[in-house]
RNA sequence: GUACCCGUAGCUCAGUUGGAUAGAGUGUUGGCCUCCGACGCCAAAGGUCAUGGGUUCGAAUCCCUUCGGGUACGCCA
């Protein structure tokens, strides 16, 4: 059952607009732009005076006294060239809130029909280890995950593993220049895999032989060869192991750990569906798909490389078709770096001329890179690309620094210890992630890797810390109905109404920074709701108790916005 | 060369799709712990929204010019 205030203040509008014989399209309202003049305003006069061909102030003063007969409103104005500003009584927004409390999803939406929505944020590759360029994939995806959940369309993430390209034959060819065959390739581990990848990469670059032989060596695998079949599982498993720890450490789930090599099967598919449309052209050795170039220029989508191997656009389009066949998809969403944004619109678009995702909606997410100071993508000292394990551990070893150390006679374990670091690190990492858009890249600074102060995760995980504490010493007041007695208290009680519709603009626009913000701008507000508002001193026991319910449920909104965020809020924070 | 994106406070970024007096964080300066956690709060200073034009009651937002920056452009994924 969802209580959403912006819905019924809307829903009011609407009748009069009715009565009135107004567009009542028009008849919605936003958050006041000035809030010394009201809570809501809605602009509707503007737009309808061009229609109605009226003054704009007339047509809002109609309304406005329509409006007046309602008792949930305190003041109903008419300002400036038509604006209709909207002013609650503090009896109705404080039902409002009571409503909220009580109610497991705060009183959120939940959509009638859901959609099957596949997520994909994973894209890790094999005997590659994670890099920061991963991790915007990854928080961002499970972000959207989360929100999707939420709001009631059923998800689906697949981690779509790089598991089937040139790198696999570099690997072996590495191991066979180095070892003459691939006999001891099972007793390598993940560093060792990683090392030979890292050796091929430089022999392939100076070396085109080399680089013939690994091109080779992965037509032959995909063709089925044993021993070279044998080898690659190998690999990708223990890739596959790694790969998870490092998600896990983030706190970031995927439904399925399928891979491009998965979809191998369905490459032929693919061709012979183009074949037969008589999309497919045989062109300077490789087999395309043109697209139309009327609006602008585009390279054709490459399906068979001239080697006779598939590309990863042919992967890519026999995985869109798994997804609608096998896992019923409605929506497909992609969380990859913009850069690669030219692709996917080749992709959708032979999607479309192919019919395999009829009525499918294909979402690119393009994001910006991580960057260092001087504004290029994130690189270490070396020159080298920044790895996520490295990061994760600086970022742990700075908040460490702000901790106590353990101490078994005050209950601090060492266990405890590092499960809070891990939590307060991974959440200022995700959180800087996070707060911008996602569209734009941003800059992380080295020393920012657990700056505690300002918009941060920490700052967020230090309120809920701090409301936790509130109500372990004041045990005593059981909370109760809420009463609106001073301007923090009607500010939070505004911020807190708004929540349904920062959820489902942050799903609509597949922005998780619209969430962060609010959970900032929420938890802000209650710190200065603490500074002014005692519970412990309050001049009444009602108003203890309602502010008591105040912070409870702004306590559960703020744990519920970082859990979207996918970041986790400790019971407390300690300091050292 | 072609296409796309961007330019808002010293720095990093918001700005709910065209609305009123453009907002945060950080940095700088000053104030607030005998009172529920100061990883906090309050205040000050800081802007010709790159530039020039256009569209209209109204533009940071839409259209064009110029300047400056970024990214991508067929057999790597």
């Amino acid at each position: 059952m969802s209580y959403v205030l912006e819905e019924i203040i809307n829903q009011k509008l609407k009748t009069v607009f009715l009565a009135l014989n107004l567009d009542d399209k028009y008849a919605v309202i936003k958050i006041s732009d000035r809030p010394d003049l009201s809570d809501f305003q809605c602009n509707a006069a503007l737009a309808l005076a061009k229609i109605e061909k009226k003054n704009p102030r007339q047509i809002a003063e109609c309304i406005a006294q329509q409006l007046r007969k309602d008792n949930d409103f305190d003041k109903i104005s008419v300002d400036g060239p038509g604006f209709l500003n909207i002013t609650l009584k503090n009896e109705f927004l404080a039902s409002v809130l009571d409503k909220m409390a009580e109610d497991q999803r705060f009183g959120c939406a939940k959509f009638a029909k859901p959609k099957t929505i596949v997520l994909d944020y994973g894209g890790p590759n094999v005997a590659k280890e994670m890099h920061v360029g991963h991790l915007r994939s990854a928080v961002i995806g499970e972000s959207m995950r989360r929100i999707e959940d939420f709001v009631g369309n059923k998800t689906i993430s697949d981690v779509h593993f790089g598991d089937w390209g040139t790198p696999i034959g570099m690997i072996l060819a590495e191991v066979i220049a180095q070892d003459g065959d691939l006999s001891k390739i099972k007793t390598y581990n993940i560093a060792e895999i990683t090392r030979f990848y890292k050796q091929a990469n430089i022999r392939c670059k100076e070396d085109e032989t080399a680089k013939e032989t690994a091109r080779q060596i992965t037509a032959k695998l995909q063709e089925g060869d044993e021993i070279y079949r044998m080898a690659w599982k190998h690999i990708r498993q223990i890739s596959v192991d790694a790969v998870k720890e490092n998600y896990k450490e983030l706190g970031v789930h995927f439904d399925l750990w399928l891979g491009e090599s998965d979809a191998h099967n369905t490459c032929f598919e693919i061709k012979k569906i183009a074949q037969d449309k008589g999309l497919l052209e045989y062109d300077d050795g490789a087999y395309i798909i043109r697209l139309d170039e009327e609006n602008k220029p585009k390279p054709p989508v490459i399906i068979e490389k001239s080697d006779g191997g598939f590309t990863y656009q042919a992967t890519d389009l026999a995985t869109i078709k798994m997804r609608v066949d096998d896992l019923k998809a409605d929506e497909i969403i992609y969380f990859v770096d913009k850069r690669q944004s030219l692709h996917f619109e080749q992709v959708f678009e032979a999607a479309e001329k192919l019919g395999i995702a009829p009525n499918v909606k294909l979402k690119h997410i393009g994001f910006g890179t991580v960057n260092g100071a001087d504004g290029k993508p994130f690189k270490t000292r070396d020159g080298g690309v920044m790895n996520l394990n490295d990061m994760i551990k600086m970022s742990k070893a700075k908040v460490a620094e702000s901790m106590p150390k353990a101490d078994e006679s005050k209950g601090i374990t060492q266990d405890y210890l590092d499960n809070l670091i891990s939590q307060v690190a991974v959440g200022a990492i995700k959180f800087q992630d996070l707060k911008n858009n996602i569209a734009s890249g941003y800059v992380f600074e080295v020393d920012d890797f657990a700056d505690f102060d300002g918009k941060t995760g920490p700052y967020i995980q230090y309120a809920v810390a701090r409301i936790n504490s509130i109500m372990n010493k004041n045990q005593e007041i059981t909370p109760g109905n809420i009463i609106i007695t001073n301007s923090e208290e009607r500010n939070m009680a505004l911020k807190l109404t708004q929540l349904n519709n920062i959820v489902f603009r942050a799903e609509a626009e597949c922005e998780p920074s619209i969430v962060s913000d609010y959970v900032y701008n929420l938890a802000q507000l209650f710190s200065c709701f603490y500074n002014t508002s005692p519970i412990k001193n309050a001049q009444s026991p009602d108003i203890a108790a309602s502010r008591l319910s105040i912070a409870l449920l702004t306590r559960n909104v703020l744990i519920k916005m970082l859990n979207l965020l996918g970041i986790e809020a400790p019971n407390v924070m300690l300091k050292a």
